[in-house]
DNA sequence: GTCTATAGCATGATAGAC
DNA sequence: GTCTATCATGCTATAGAC
């Protein structure tokens, strides 16, 4: 049953497909706000937009990034913006809703294509960081900028997180019930896990630094949540099948 | 030697004299920065504009903080601000030396206090996240707003950040030396033991609501890292003496 | 030592030429 | 469909009255 464990290159692929579909449904639910209406430049411009967005968001603050800067990153003019986004607060929500809606249905997928506690648990680790990994951007932005978002897009936020713990506390009572796990409370365990998830894209620079891969990192991630988890007779860890080269201190 | 896990609240009291000593000392640095030179007052105002900074920063971000917000918040004049500070960027750093040099001698302190690598690892564990409860605004702060501080302060922010985790690599390193601990890369380790411990300051309105306190949580972390680093014949946590009130799921 | 008033400037957003 | 020119707003910071 390695179902449950994709490696990164499985999942990209299967994301990729899955971004184009849903950047073309963005499109056309925000058509009607946009004074552009050809769809290909239209499509085309709209992700530089969002992309530049990231990038200088990321890189000095949402609130500190003028649409001076963001002219200046797109290659389009200040007035040419406002074709596309009726204001700043627009563009947060246009941002927000893409990664939401992309993050949700891919890690839908992939966790309910394994079965059992332990693969199940292993899977969901697996697809979260493979999902932060490539959408890294999003992810950091969505983090830091949360408490500065309209009120509507900060509930939002919050709600989205909070789901995606809730899908590791589930996986980690069903777990117990089958005495597969060791007792303990599960809401502060998948909030460990969740904490040792953002670690991934919200220290991305050390672990880059450092030569740490995904797939490392998730070998990691797994092996320690494991040993806290699994009853006593703990069988060590048999994945880390593809790349034999994590760093070794 | 339970020397090397004090209580949060005698932990409380000896940072509550550190706290004074550095505040005096903060002042006296600022001194000749500051049109106000009567000590009690000028004392008093100074600390009241970092809280309220910081509790501001904190709701909504510190680039949308306007100087008029922070003179509503602190009672002064938006004019009167500007009697003890130079300009907006002057007040980050003035809060961001505070915060560090309080940090780093606090944690050098209780970390000195116990000896061997897996008191050293626990002691380690409890004094950071009791310095995070107790300095919870700074640190969510200083974590939030990093990346958009002047140049120098962003730097000096990486390496007290960096610093920190040396330690836990530190303790690790001696732990496998002594064959306390077991093998695996002691940075990748210290790097998920400090994403853990951060997890306490960035989400404390979760831990807030589901009522787990520092206690508690210092007892899940300090649990969850033995599991995962401690040779095989793991005798359950003896901690938790304090409080057995931790939720059950 | 604190306040009111205001200078000087950067920003988000728009109108109209091309 | 994109650009240049411009406006109103709201900001930081200062000067001078009290």
């Amino acid at each position: 049953m390695q179902h449950s464990a994709p490696s990164f290159r499985e999942f990209s692929d299967r994301f990729r497909s899955l971004e184009t579909t849903l950047s073309r449904e963005l499109f056309r639910e925000h058509r009607d706000q946009m004074r552009v209406k050809k769809e290909e430049t239209a499509a085309e411009n709209l992700r530089r937009i969002i992309d530049a967005t990231l990038r200088l968001a990321n890189r000095k603050g949402f609130q500190s990034m003028s649409l001076r800067d963001l002219s200046a990153e797109t290659g389009l003019s200040a007035g040419g913006l406002y074709a596309y986004i009726r204001s700043k607060d627009d563009l947060v929500r246009l941002i927000q809703r893409h990664g939401v809606a992309l993050t949700l249905r891919s890690l839908e997928d992939a966790i309910a294509a394994a079965d059992g506690p332990r693969d199940k648990l292993r899977a969901a680790i697996r697809a979260h960081l493979f999902l932060t990994e490539t959408m890294q951007p999003w992810f950091y932005f969505s983090y830091m900028e949360a408490k500065n978002l309209p009120r509507r897009e900060t509930r939002e936020a919050i709600r989205s997180e909070v789901a995606v713990e809730e899908l590791f506390t589930g996986i980690i009572r069903a777990g117990q019930a089958r005495g597969v796990f060791r007792n303990g409370d599960p809401q502060l365990l998948a909030g460990m896990i969740k904490a040792l998830l953002q670690d991934w894209y919200l220290k991305r620079w050390k672990h880059r630094q450092r030569n740490v891969s995904v797939e490392c990192y998730a070998d990691a991630v797994q092996n320690m949540v494991e040993h806290a988890v699994l009853v006593p007779p703990y069988d060590e860890a048999p994945a880390a099948a593809h790349n034999a080269t994590c760093e070794e201190g």
